[in-house]
DNA sequence: AGCTAATCAACAACGGTTGTTAGTTAGCGC
DNA sequence: GCGCTAACTAACAACCGTTGTTGATTAGCT
């Protein structure tokens, strides 16, 4: 994501307001590498901004998903994370203590194998060209123990 | 998944009972590749056995993700899917149906290329044996159109 | 200064899933 | 076929993460 002052002028430009609770969001977010829930970045927030509510930082949350500054991840162990990491980057999930680390992306290599790859479900497998996906996101999640849990 | 039969076996071996319900749930799910969510294994179920409850179909599709029979594949948007076929294999999941397919796997190239990949978060980028990562899985999910969607 | 977005509090509601209770059914080993 | 006990049912409540709602207040921006 962009730093928090880019980013205020981006949001004065789409004709939103650059709120302390916005920008407080911005700063918990900004060169974070933890892939904190809404809930982490709540607790970061009240810190310096005691009463602000969930219900806004999820609005400023849902705000930079949608301005495409900050990328949601569900990693299907319960809450969503938010990632200010736009590069194209994989995911590695510690199962013992649900830390999720940033690994370079595979992503190049996997979109080219794609085609190749792609298991025909229709049962017509002699016509392999009639079949078209169009891929446009390929994630991955590697899962394990990372190096503090005995990885 | 094994058939139904050996399944039968194996829940008798392991001291549970095998009832018309488990059975029905299994018999929904073998051999079946469109990742149904609970619901729709439920919907399947009731048109035999009208009066089987939601709870007992999700307690059976436990017990098979237990027993390592099924998958369980969480793709982010909602309900979580079932997978009977348990080889390796990753998914491309339609952003317009929702539909879920099978790919081919990509797991050994990416395990292997994992440790090479990995973004050291200790900021010791200098040392690079010390860091240890244990893959224990690699999955894959693909997102875009699919044939029926205009992909 | 004035328009209007944003916030707050407080609460309801959602969807998916699990827990609970108590009574009933039925699978399985003998 | 008996008896033990797992499993099922119904009918709920409760969970978690998230979103919606309302109405009053605050404050950013021009």
């Amino acid at each position: 994501m962009q730093s928090p002052d880019e980013l205020a002028t981006r949001i004065r430009e789409q004709g939103m307001k650059v709120t302390p609770q916005r920008l407080a969001v911005i700063e918990a977010l900004y060169g974070d590498g933890s892939h904190p829930t809404a809930d982490i970045v709540w607790d970061r927030v009240r810190e310096r901004m005691p009463t602000v509510s969930l219900r806004t930082v999820y609005q400023a949350l849902n705000d930079l998903v949608e301005m495409g500054e900050v990328q949601m991840v569900e990693l299907g162990n319960g809450a969503a994370r938010f990632d200010p990491n736009l590069d194209h980057h994989d995911h590695f999930v510690c199962r013992n203590c649900e830390r999720v680390y940033d690994v370079k992306s595979t992503r190049p290599r996997l979109v080219s194998s794609f085609a190749a790859a792609i298991d025909d479900d229709s049962g017509d497998g002699s016509d392999g060209d009639a079949v078209h996906y169009t891929v446009d996101s390929a994630e991955v999640i590697f899962r394990g123990l990372c190096p503090d849990c005995g990885g």
